[in-house]
DNA sequence: CCTCCACTCTC
DNA sequence: CCGTTTAGTGGAGG
């Protein structure tokens, strides 16, 4: 998976003997960053509790929190709280409250980016605050990889005037787990020949990918360091957590990832979620909602210039379950018909084989195939 | 191989 | 006290 044509490409021959020419990739990471763009443009901000939010419409206050700064952070606020309990936390600490703004947080992201691009051939973008340079061709060796990415640091703070952290390492994993040490406002440089004490005594969670659920797995299996798990059998990591995982685990374990840092495909699915007002399990409410939904998915994929093949539904019950159907077309399609009439079949079904309530519905759309240049559609075949 | 769905992860 | 979006894996069943 990892090696496609940069990587092999990079196989060099010497002497009948084949390695990997080493590379150098970067990881540019926007420190808190919704938080951090709103103190950009309102710096009375600074210094105060800021706490980004999402707020959901139920109440004038439910919600969860997108992001928080430091001062947040300090008081125990962080991301995907409930937007309530933050305010328990920060009661009486002059802590500021605010909506995401997500359409100013790109425009801010895009003036980063472009300061990144003039950086390297190769940017992987990884939502907004996030992205992966391949300096390989950039410099010469790790010193000169620190005197870029002190530079980048700079020129972002100057001309932007947003603190970012930069990690270094000889692949994207270690890159990463670099810049999640040295953060907020860092800087490390993780050299090949110290990547195995730099992450050996890290807990396996710090390892991008492993979540709760895997470490708690792996804990199980007497494996709480990355060290444990480089000296765990891999073939009991493939038994347990299946190829993939199982793989990727003992790879990383030992510092190894050839996954190359490559600009990102075009998105392969597009879905939106809202929730209702109030739990509910009563199609008249919530089936005019699938039809809105339709409406602002569809209008993308025809902005996209898409067409979607798979459609399905999510629903959120009251009890906090996630609950999917979803269904093929016999072909590609756009029409907004088709997508209605689909979606709603789904949402009707699926509240007739359930006594929950619904506490969120959303729309889903994926399978796309590019829409050629005059490419018929092939509407209305019910 | 395809379809459907649960689950995990991340921001 | 409870959001949003996307990608990916894997199992069950056909």
């Amino acid at each position: 998976m990892g090696a496609s044509a940069e990587s092999r490409l990079a196989q060099l021959s010497d002497g009948g003997e084949k390695f990997v020419a080493r590379r150098i990739v970067l990881l540019a990471d926007l420190d808190y960053f919704y938080s951090q763009a709103e103190e950009l443009r309102n710096p009375s901000l600074a210094g105060k509790p800021v706490v980004v939010c999402v707020y959901s419409g139920r109440t004038k206050e439910s919600g969860v929190v997108a992001t928080a700064n430091y001062e947040a952070r300090r008081f125990g606020v962080r991301s995907g709280m409930p937007i309530a309990l933050a305010k328990k936390r920060l009661s009486g600490a002059d802590a500021v409250f605010l909506p995401v703004d997500f359409a100013y947080y790109k425009e801010v992201s895009e003036r980063v980016m472009r300061i990144m691009k003039e950086y390297s051939d190769q940017l992987e973008q990884v939502g907004l605050d996030e992205a992966y340079l391949d300096i390989s061709n950039r410099v010469e060796n790790f010193v000169e990889a620190e005197e870029l990415a002190r530079e980048l640091k700079g020129r972002v703070l100057r001309e932007v005037g947003l603190k970012i952290t930069v990690g270094v390492g000889p692949n994207k994993i270690i890159a990463k787990m670099a810049s999640d040490a040295a953060k907020p406002d860092g800087l490390m440089v993780v050299k090949p020949d110290d990547v195995k004490s730099f992450i050996a005594p890290l807990p396996v969670d710090k390892i991008p990918g492993v979540g709760k659920k895997t470490a708690e797995r792996l804990e199980g299996l007497g494996v709480k360091t990355v060290r444990d798990l480089a000296q765990f059998d891999p073939v009991k990591l493939v038994d347990e957590f299946g190829d993939r995982l199982g793989a990727y685990l003992h790879a990383s374990s030992r510092g190894e990832d050839e996954d190359p840092v490559v600009g990102k495909a075009e998105s392969g699915s597009i879905s939106k979620i809202v929730t209702l007002k109030e739990n509910t399990k009563d199609q008249k409410s919530i089936l005019p909602k699938v039809e809105e939904i339709c409406e602002e998915i569809q209008k993308r994929a025809v902005k996209e210039g898409i067409l979607f093949r798979t459609i399905g539904i999510i629903a959120i019950t009251a009890d906090l379950g996630i609950k999917t159907r979803t269904k093929s077309l016999p072909a590609p399609t756009d029409d907004l018909g088709i997508l209605k009439r689909e979606s709603s079949e789904l949402a009707k079904k699926f509240l007739q084989s359930t006594d929950k309530e619904l506490r969120r519905i959303g729309v889903h759309i994926s399978d796309f195939t590019r829409r050629e240049r005059g490419q018929t559609t092939l509407a209305g075949y019910l």
